[in-house]
DNA sequence: ATTGATTACGAACGATTGTTCGTTTGCAAA
DNA sequence: TTTGCAAACGAACAATCGTTCGTAATCAAT
Protein backbone atom coordinates (compact mmCIF):
# COMPACT_ATOMS: atom_id res chain seq x y z
CA UNK A 1 0.00 0.00 0.00
CA UNK A 2 1.51 3.53 -1.33
CA UNK A 3 0.52 6.27 0.22
CA UNK A 4 -0.11 9.11 -2.11
CA UNK A 5 1.74 12.31 -1.93
CA UNK A 6 0.05 15.09 0.38
CA UNK A 7 1.03 17.47 -2.72
CA UNK A 8 -1.24 15.08 -5.22
CA UNK A 9 -3.91 14.60 -2.46
CA UNK A 10 -4.12 18.54 -2.39
CA UNK A 11 -3.97 19.44 -6.29
CA UNK A 12 -7.00 16.53 -6.13
CA UNK A 13 -9.43 18.07 -3.59
CA UNK A 14 -8.51 21.46 -4.93
CA UNK A 15 -9.90 20.12 -8.24
CA UNK A 16 -12.94 19.06 -6.71
CA UNK A 17 -13.64 21.94 -5.05
CA UNK A 18 -12.75 24.71 -7.73
CA UNK A 19 -14.97 22.36 -9.61
CA UNK A 20 -17.80 22.87 -6.99
CA UNK A 21 -17.49 26.21 -5.88
CA UNK A 22 -15.57 28.09 -8.67
CA UNK A 23 -12.15 28.99 -8.47
CA UNK A 24 -12.64 32.76 -7.04
CA UNK A 25 -15.58 31.10 -4.86
CA UNK A 26 -13.08 28.66 -3.32
CA UNK A 27 -10.85 29.43 -0.40
CA UNK A 28 -7.95 28.20 1.32
CA UNK A 29 -10.34 27.60 4.58
CA UNK A 30 -12.21 24.98 2.40
CA UNK A 31 -9.21 23.47 0.67
CA UNK A 32 -7.75 22.73 4.02
CA UNK A 33 -10.48 21.91 5.87
CA UNK A 34 -10.96 19.10 2.97
CA UNK A 35 -7.08 17.74 3.66
CA UNK A 36 -7.61 18.22 6.99
CA UNK A 37 -4.75 20.23 7.41
CA UNK A 38 -5.31 23.73 8.04
CA UNK A 39 -5.38 26.71 5.92
CA UNK A 40 -1.39 27.77 6.86
CA UNK A 41 -0.58 24.08 6.52
CA UNK A 42 -1.21 24.31 3.24
CA UNK A 43 1.57 26.80 2.13
CA UNK A 44 4.38 23.84 3.30
CA UNK A 45 3.07 22.22 0.02
CA UNK A 46 2.71 24.74 -1.92
CA UNK A 47 3.79 28.62 -3.08
CA UNK A 48 0.15 30.11 -3.68
CA UNK A 49 -3.47 29.50 -4.96
CA UNK A 50 -2.79 30.19 -8.57
CA UNK A 51 -0.17 27.35 -8.90
CA UNK A 52 -2.49 24.77 -8.22
CA UNK A 53 -4.99 26.22 -10.99
CA UNK A 54 -1.70 26.74 -12.69
CA UNK A 55 -1.38 22.95 -12.99
CA UNK A 56 -4.30 22.09 -13.53
CA UNK A 57 -4.77 24.05 -16.86
CA UNK A 58 -1.38 23.13 -18.58
CA UNK A 59 -1.26 20.02 -17.21
CA UNK A 60 -4.33 19.20 -19.35
CA UNK A 61 -3.20 21.81 -22.33
CA UNK A 62 -0.51 19.27 -22.51
CA UNK A 63 -2.78 16.46 -22.73
CA UNK A 64 -4.82 17.76 -25.77
CA UNK A 65 -1.37 18.97 -27.26
CA UNK A 66 0.77 15.79 -27.26
CA UNK A 67 -2.32 13.84 -28.10
CA UNK A 68 -3.27 16.21 -31.35
CA UNK A 69 0.64 15.42 -31.90
CA UNK A 70 -0.02 11.98 -31.74
CA UNK A 71 -2.66 11.99 -33.65
CA UNK A 72 -1.34 13.42 -36.98
CA UNK A 73 1.30 11.36 -36.68
CA UNK A 74 -0.98 8.41 -37.00
CA UNK A 75 -3.49 9.84 -39.36
CA UNK A 76 -3.05 11.31 -42.77
CA UNK A 77 -6.61 11.83 -43.67
CA UNK A 78 -8.73 14.80 -42.16
CA UNK A 79 -11.28 12.22 -41.75
CA UNK A 80 -9.47 10.04 -39.54
CA UNK A 81 -7.72 12.95 -37.86
CA UNK A 82 -10.99 13.79 -37.09
CA UNK A 83 -12.54 11.28 -35.39
CA UNK A 84 -9.26 10.29 -33.45
CA UNK A 85 -9.59 14.22 -31.85
CA UNK A 86 -13.21 13.62 -31.04
CA UNK A 87 -11.70 10.22 -29.10
CA UNK A 88 -8.94 11.78 -27.47
CA UNK A 89 -11.56 14.65 -26.23
CA UNK A 90 -13.65 11.94 -25.20
CA UNK A 91 -11.08 9.72 -23.69
CA UNK A 92 -9.58 12.49 -21.76
CA UNK A 93 -13.10 14.03 -20.11
CA UNK A 94 -13.42 10.23 -19.05
CA UNK A 95 -10.31 9.59 -17.58
CA UNK A 96 -10.44 12.62 -15.16
CA UNK A 97 -13.59 14.65 -15.26
CA UNK A 98 -13.17 16.74 -12.57
CA UNK A 99 -9.80 18.79 -13.84
CA UNK A 100 -11.36 18.98 -16.98
CA UNK A 101 -13.90 20.93 -15.41
CA UNK A 102 -11.57 23.18 -14.32
CA UNK A 103 -9.43 23.56 -17.28
CA UNK A 104 -12.88 24.07 -19.43
CA UNK A 105 -14.01 26.67 -16.89
CA UNK A 106 -12.01 28.17 -14.86
CA UNK A 107 -8.89 28.99 -16.78
CA UNK A 108 -9.59 32.50 -16.74
CA UNK A 109 -9.08 33.11 -13.54
CA UNK A 110 -5.44 32.73 -14.18
CA UNK A 111 -2.93 36.16 -14.09
CA UNK A 112 -0.74 37.21 -16.42
CA UNK A 113 1.63 36.12 -17.94
CA UNK A 114 -0.01 32.48 -17.43
CA UNK A 115 -3.14 33.53 -18.58
CA UNK A 116 -1.98 34.76 -21.97
CA UNK A 117 0.66 31.51 -22.66
CA UNK A 118 -2.33 29.69 -21.78
CA UNK A 119 -4.75 31.14 -24.44
CA UNK A 120 -1.82 31.70 -27.08
CA UNK A 121 -1.51 27.48 -26.49
CA UNK A 122 -5.45 27.25 -27.08
CA UNK A 123 -5.19 29.69 -30.11
CA UNK A 124 -2.89 27.23 -31.77
CA UNK A 125 -4.74 23.83 -30.46
CA UNK A 126 -7.61 25.19 -32.73
CA UNK A 127 -5.61 26.36 -35.50
CA UNK A 128 -4.35 23.14 -36.51
CA UNK A 129 -7.93 21.56 -35.62
CA UNK A 130 -9.15 24.40 -38.54
CA UNK A 131 -6.70 23.35 -40.82
CA UNK A 132 -7.96 19.66 -40.59
CA UNK A 133 -11.12 21.12 -40.90
CA UNK A 134 -10.09 23.28 -44.27
CA UNK A 135 -8.34 20.23 -45.91
CA UNK A 136 -10.88 18.17 -45.79
CA UNK A 137 -13.27 20.72 -47.41
CA UNK A 138 -11.02 21.05 -49.91
CA UNK A 139 -10.57 17.44 -50.55
CA UNK A 140 -14.36 17.52 -50.62
CA UNK A 141 -14.68 15.07 -48.12
CA UNK A 142 -16.26 17.56 -45.60
CA UNK A 143 -19.02 20.21 -46.91
CA UNK A 144 -18.83 23.62 -46.73
CA UNK A 145 -19.84 25.05 -43.41
CA UNK A 146 -17.80 27.99 -42.60
CA UNK A 147 -14.79 26.44 -40.90
CA UNK A 148 -14.72 28.28 -37.93
CA UNK A 149 -18.70 26.99 -36.93
CA UNK A 150 -17.77 23.38 -37.94
CA UNK A 151 -14.98 23.95 -35.12
CA UNK A 152 -16.36 25.58 -32.67
CA UNK A 153 -19.60 23.46 -32.75
CA UNK A 154 -17.41 20.34 -32.68
CA UNK A 155 -15.15 21.64 -29.52
CA UNK A 156 -17.90 23.09 -27.63
CA UNK A 157 -19.89 19.29 -28.29
CA UNK A 158 -17.21 17.66 -26.33
CA UNK A 159 -17.63 20.00 -23.47
CA UNK A 160 -20.51 17.76 -21.29
CA UNK A 161 -19.08 14.56 -21.20
CA UNK A 162 -16.93 15.32 -17.86
CA UNK A 163 -19.66 15.80 -15.68
CA UNK A 164 -23.08 14.73 -17.35
CA UNK A 165 -22.48 11.60 -18.51
CA UNK A 166 -25.26 8.81 -17.53
CA UNK A 167 -22.85 5.82 -17.00
CA UNK A 168 -23.03 4.92 -20.71
CA UNK A 169 -20.03 2.40 -21.64
CA UNK A 170 -17.11 4.54 -23.12
CA UNK A 171 -17.57 2.85 -26.10
CA UNK A 172 -20.86 3.51 -26.67
CA UNK A 173 -20.20 6.92 -25.98
CA UNK A 174 -17.49 7.30 -28.70
CA UNK A 175 -19.54 5.50 -31.17
CA UNK A 176 -22.57 7.55 -30.36
CA UNK A 177 -20.74 11.36 -30.29
CA UNK A 178 -18.76 10.36 -33.02
CA UNK A 179 -21.44 10.01 -35.45
CA UNK A 180 -23.02 13.03 -34.30
CA UNK A 181 -20.71 15.43 -34.94
CA UNK A 182 -19.38 13.70 -37.85
CA UNK A 183 -22.62 12.99 -39.03
CA UNK A 184 -22.98 16.64 -39.22
CA UNK A 185 -19.62 17.23 -40.83
CA UNK A 186 -19.05 14.46 -43.61
CA UNK A 187 -20.17 15.45 -47.36
CA UNK B 1 -34.33 60.88 -26.39
CA UNK B 2 -35.68 58.63 -23.72
CA UNK B 3 -33.04 57.86 -21.05
CA UNK B 4 -32.57 54.26 -19.87
CA UNK B 5 -33.04 54.00 -16.10
CA UNK B 6 -30.37 53.51 -14.28
CA UNK B 7 -32.01 50.36 -12.72
CA UNK B 8 -31.61 48.66 -16.09
CA UNK B 9 -28.23 50.55 -16.81
CA UNK B 10 -27.05 48.53 -13.53
CA UNK B 11 -28.06 45.52 -14.68
CA UNK B 12 -26.39 45.72 -17.96
CA UNK B 13 -23.07 46.58 -16.61
CA UNK B 14 -22.92 43.90 -13.75
CA UNK B 15 -24.06 41.45 -16.56
CA UNK B 16 -20.55 42.53 -18.61
CA UNK B 17 -18.49 42.41 -15.34
CA UNK B 18 -20.07 38.90 -14.66
CA UNK B 19 -19.16 37.76 -18.00
CA UNK B 20 -15.66 39.32 -17.63
CA UNK B 21 -14.93 38.16 -14.14
CA UNK B 22 -17.03 35.36 -13.04
CA UNK B 23 -19.68 36.32 -10.51
CA UNK B 24 -17.34 35.88 -7.42
CA UNK B 25 -14.63 37.81 -8.57
CA UNK B 26 -16.53 40.67 -9.42
CA UNK B 27 -16.44 43.47 -6.64
CA UNK B 28 -19.83 45.82 -6.00
CA UNK B 29 -17.02 48.77 -6.25
CA UNK B 30 -15.86 47.52 -9.61
CA UNK B 31 -19.88 47.44 -10.79
CA UNK B 32 -20.37 51.09 -9.34
CA UNK B 33 -17.37 52.05 -11.05
CA UNK B 34 -18.76 51.27 -14.15
CA UNK B 35 -22.63 53.24 -13.33
CA UNK B 36 -20.31 56.13 -11.94
CA UNK B 37 -21.42 55.65 -8.61
CA UNK B 38 -19.97 54.98 -5.30
CA UNK B 39 -20.45 51.24 -3.85
CA UNK B 40 -22.95 52.54 -1.55
CA UNK B 41 -25.25 54.40 -3.70
CA UNK B 42 -26.14 50.67 -5.75
CA UNK B 43 -27.94 49.70 -2.97
CA UNK B 44 -30.92 52.60 -4.25
CA UNK B 45 -31.55 50.63 -7.14
CA UNK B 46 -30.76 47.28 -5.81
CA UNK B 47 -31.54 44.91 -2.55
CA UNK B 48 -28.18 42.71 -2.84
CA UNK B 49 -25.45 41.05 -5.53
CA UNK B 50 -27.71 38.12 -5.78
CA UNK B 51 -30.53 40.10 -6.88
CA UNK B 52 -29.15 40.85 -10.15
CA UNK B 53 -28.05 36.92 -11.08
CA UNK B 54 -31.14 35.98 -10.47
CA UNK B 55 -32.64 38.49 -12.35
CA UNK B 56 -30.22 37.31 -15.90
CA UNK B 57 -31.09 33.85 -14.42
CA UNK B 58 -34.64 33.51 -14.43
CA UNK B 59 -35.43 36.19 -17.18
CA UNK B 60 -33.15 33.86 -19.61
CA UNK B 61 -34.91 31.10 -18.56
CA UNK B 62 -38.18 31.69 -19.00
CA UNK B 63 -36.78 33.14 -22.23
CA UNK B 64 -36.44 29.25 -23.54
CA UNK B 65 -39.11 27.93 -22.00
CA UNK B 66 -41.67 30.86 -23.68
CA UNK B 67 -39.99 30.26 -27.23
CA UNK B 68 -39.90 26.09 -26.10
CA UNK B 69 -43.88 26.30 -25.71
CA UNK B 70 -44.26 28.25 -28.94
CA UNK B 71 -42.37 25.49 -31.11
CA UNK B 72 -45.17 23.36 -29.69
CA UNK B 73 -47.65 25.09 -30.36
CA UNK B 74 -46.59 25.68 -33.87
CA UNK B 75 -45.07 22.58 -35.21
CA UNK B 76 -45.78 18.72 -34.51
CA UNK B 77 -43.40 17.11 -36.10
CA UNK B 78 -40.07 16.50 -33.96
CA UNK B 79 -37.69 17.38 -36.82
CA UNK B 80 -39.49 20.86 -37.31
CA UNK B 81 -39.69 20.87 -33.58
CA UNK B 82 -35.86 20.61 -32.78
CA UNK B 83 -34.87 22.76 -35.91
CA UNK B 84 -37.26 25.38 -34.47
CA UNK B 85 -35.16 24.66 -31.02
CA UNK B 86 -31.99 25.17 -32.72
CA UNK B 87 -32.74 28.52 -33.81
CA UNK B 88 -34.26 29.88 -30.51
CA UNK B 89 -31.11 29.23 -29.13
CA UNK B 90 -29.27 30.62 -31.46
CA UNK B 91 -31.61 34.09 -31.73
CA UNK B 92 -31.47 34.40 -27.75
CA UNK B 93 -27.62 33.89 -28.17
CA UNK B 94 -27.16 36.30 -30.69
CA UNK B 95 -29.92 38.76 -29.31
CA UNK B 96 -28.07 38.88 -25.69
CA UNK B 97 -24.61 37.72 -25.72
CA UNK B 98 -23.42 39.04 -22.45
CA UNK B 99 -26.87 38.00 -20.20
CA UNK B 100 -26.29 34.35 -21.82
CA UNK B 101 -23.22 33.68 -21.12
CA UNK B 102 -23.62 34.52 -17.38
CA UNK B 103 -26.72 32.34 -17.20
CA UNK B 104 -25.30 29.65 -18.98
CA UNK B 105 -21.84 30.04 -16.89
CA UNK B 106 -23.07 31.92 -13.61
CA UNK B 107 -26.26 30.16 -12.24
CA UNK B 108 -24.51 27.69 -9.95
CA UNK B 109 -23.82 30.81 -7.88
CA UNK B 110 -27.31 31.36 -6.71
CA UNK B 111 -28.15 30.79 -3.21
CA UNK B 112 -31.39 28.31 -2.11
CA UNK B 113 -34.19 28.42 -2.95
CA UNK B 114 -33.28 30.20 -5.79
CA UNK B 115 -30.58 27.52 -6.68
CA UNK B 116 -32.60 24.87 -6.50
CA UNK B 117 -35.43 26.62 -8.31
CA UNK B 118 -33.20 26.94 -11.12
CA UNK B 119 -32.07 23.56 -11.73
CA UNK B 120 -35.35 22.15 -11.51
CA UNK B 121 -36.55 24.59 -14.24
CA UNK B 122 -33.64 23.10 -16.66
CA UNK B 123 -34.36 19.98 -15.77
CA UNK B 124 -37.73 20.34 -16.91
CA UNK B 125 -36.46 22.18 -20.15
CA UNK B 126 -34.40 19.08 -20.97
CA UNK B 127 -37.18 16.55 -20.23
CA UNK B 128 -38.97 17.67 -22.72
CA UNK B 129 -36.56 18.27 -25.69
CA UNK B 130 -35.58 14.72 -24.71
CA UNK B 131 -39.34 13.70 -25.40
CA UNK B 132 -38.86 15.45 -28.48
CA UNK B 133 -36.23 13.43 -29.57
CA UNK B 134 -37.25 9.93 -28.53
CA UNK B 135 -40.80 10.51 -30.56
CA UNK B 136 -38.30 11.47 -33.42
CA UNK B 137 -36.85 7.95 -32.56
CA UNK B 138 -39.35 5.86 -32.36
CA UNK B 139 -41.17 7.16 -35.52
CA UNK B 140 -37.83 6.04 -36.97
CA UNK B 141 -37.00 9.77 -38.37
CA UNK B 142 -33.95 10.04 -36.04
CA UNK B 143 -30.87 7.69 -35.18
CA UNK B 144 -30.89 5.21 -32.14
CA UNK B 145 -28.03 6.93 -30.15
CA UNK B 146 -28.59 7.19 -26.62
CA UNK B 147 -31.05 10.25 -26.34
CA UNK B 148 -29.49 11.85 -23.45
CA UNK B 149 -26.36 11.96 -25.56
CA UNK B 150 -27.52 13.11 -28.28
CA UNK B 151 -29.73 15.89 -25.89
CA UNK B 152 -26.41 16.81 -24.74
CA UNK B 153 -24.51 17.09 -27.83
CA UNK B 154 -27.16 19.05 -28.75
CA UNK B 155 -26.95 21.59 -26.22
CA UNK B 156 -23.81 22.01 -25.39
CA UNK B 157 -22.78 22.70 -29.13
CA UNK B 158 -25.19 25.60 -29.01
CA UNK B 159 -23.53 27.04 -25.85
CA UNK B 160 -20.24 28.76 -28.23
CA UNK B 161 -22.34 31.16 -30.85
CA UNK B 162 -22.62 33.65 -27.46
CA UNK B 163 -19.51 34.60 -27.03
CA UNK B 164 -17.02 33.68 -30.32
CA UNK B 165 -19.15 33.41 -33.54
CA UNK B 166 -16.91 35.42 -35.92
CA UNK B 167 -19.32 38.33 -37.66
CA UNK B 168 -21.22 35.42 -39.85
CA UNK B 169 -24.70 36.81 -40.58
CA UNK B 170 -27.01 35.34 -38.59
CA UNK B 171 -28.98 33.62 -41.61
CA UNK B 172 -25.94 31.57 -42.58
CA UNK B 173 -25.27 30.63 -38.93
CA UNK B 174 -28.36 29.19 -38.42
CA UNK B 175 -28.09 27.57 -41.56
CA UNK B 176 -24.91 26.05 -40.96
CA UNK B 177 -25.27 25.20 -37.51
CA UNK B 178 -28.90 23.33 -38.13
CA UNK B 179 -27.35 21.62 -40.78
CA UNK B 180 -24.27 20.30 -38.73
CA UNK B 181 -26.13 19.30 -35.63
CA UNK B 182 -29.24 17.99 -37.49
CA UNK B 183 -27.16 15.98 -40.06
CA UNK B 184 -25.75 14.14 -36.66
CA UNK B 185 -28.96 13.42 -35.83
CA UNK B 186 -31.52 12.45 -38.82
CA UNK B 187 -31.24 9.14 -39.67
C1' DA C 1 19.11 9.04 21.78
C1' DT C 2 20.38 12.99 18.80
C1' DT C 3 20.20 15.36 14.88
C1' DG C 4 18.13 17.67 11.00
C1' DA C 5 14.71 18.43 7.90
C1' DT C 6 9.96 18.33 6.67
C1' DT C 7 5.27 19.21 7.98
C1' DA C 8 1.69 21.35 10.79
C1' DC C 9 0.13 24.93 13.60
C1' DG C 10 -1.92 29.47 15.88
C1' DA C 11 -1.84 34.08 15.47
C1' DA C 12 -1.82 37.75 12.97
C1' DC C 13 -1.17 40.82 8.72
C1' DG C 14 -3.30 44.08 5.42
C1' DA C 15 -6.57 43.94 1.87
C1' DT C 16 -11.02 43.40 0.18
C1' DT C 17 -15.65 41.76 0.51
C1' DG C 18 -21.04 42.87 0.72
C1' DT C 19 -23.79 45.72 3.14
C1' DT C 20 -25.81 49.35 6.54
C1' DC C 21 -26.50 53.86 8.31
C1' DG C 22 -27.08 58.77 8.78
C1' DT C 23 -26.62 62.59 6.05
C1' DT C 24 -26.48 65.45 2.05
C1' DT C 25 -27.63 66.42 -2.66
C1' DG C 26 -30.68 66.98 -6.57
C1' DC C 27 -34.98 67.43 -8.61
C1' DA C 28 -40.00 67.69 -9.23
C1' DA C 29 -44.44 68.82 -7.44
C1' DA C 30 -47.01 72.03 -4.65
C1' DT D 1 -40.20 79.28 -2.60
C1' DT D 2 -41.20 75.45 0.07
C1' DT D 3 -41.95 70.60 0.64
C1' DG D 4 -40.92 65.92 0.01
C1' DC D 5 -38.92 62.09 -1.95
C1' DA D 6 -35.48 59.54 -4.50
C1' DA D 7 -30.72 59.22 -5.39
C1' DA D 8 -25.94 59.58 -4.05
C1' DC D 9 -22.56 59.75 -0.69
C1' DG D 10 -18.65 58.93 3.10
C1' DA D 11 -17.74 56.30 6.80
C1' DA D 12 -17.84 52.37 8.93
C1' DC D 13 -19.24 47.46 9.99
C1' DA D 14 -18.14 42.54 10.62
C1' DA D 15 -16.65 38.88 7.85
C1' DT D 16 -13.59 36.68 5.00
C1' DC D 17 -9.78 36.57 1.92
C1' DG D 18 -4.69 34.84 0.70
C1' DT D 19 -0.59 34.75 2.85
C1' DT D 20 3.45 35.22 6.32
C1' DC D 21 5.93 34.17 10.41
C1' DG D 22 7.77 32.09 14.44
C1' DT D 23 7.22 27.94 16.76
C1' DA D 24 5.90 23.23 17.76
C1' DA D 25 5.25 18.55 16.38
C1' DT D 26 6.58 14.62 13.50
C1' DC D 27 9.59 11.40 11.54
C1' DA D 28 13.64 9.30 9.27
C1' DA D 29 18.51 8.82 9.46
C1' DT D 30 22.48 8.72 12.22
Amino acid sequence: MVRKPKKQVIYEAAARLFQEKGYSAASMRDLAERVNLKASSLYSHIRKKEEILQKICFDNARRFLEGLDEIQQQFSSPLAQLEAVIFLHIDIALDDPTSITVFNDEWKHLEDPYLKDFVKLRKNYEQRLLDIIQEGQSSGVFTTVTPTTALNTMLTSLRWVHYKHAGDEPEKLRKDISALILGGIKV
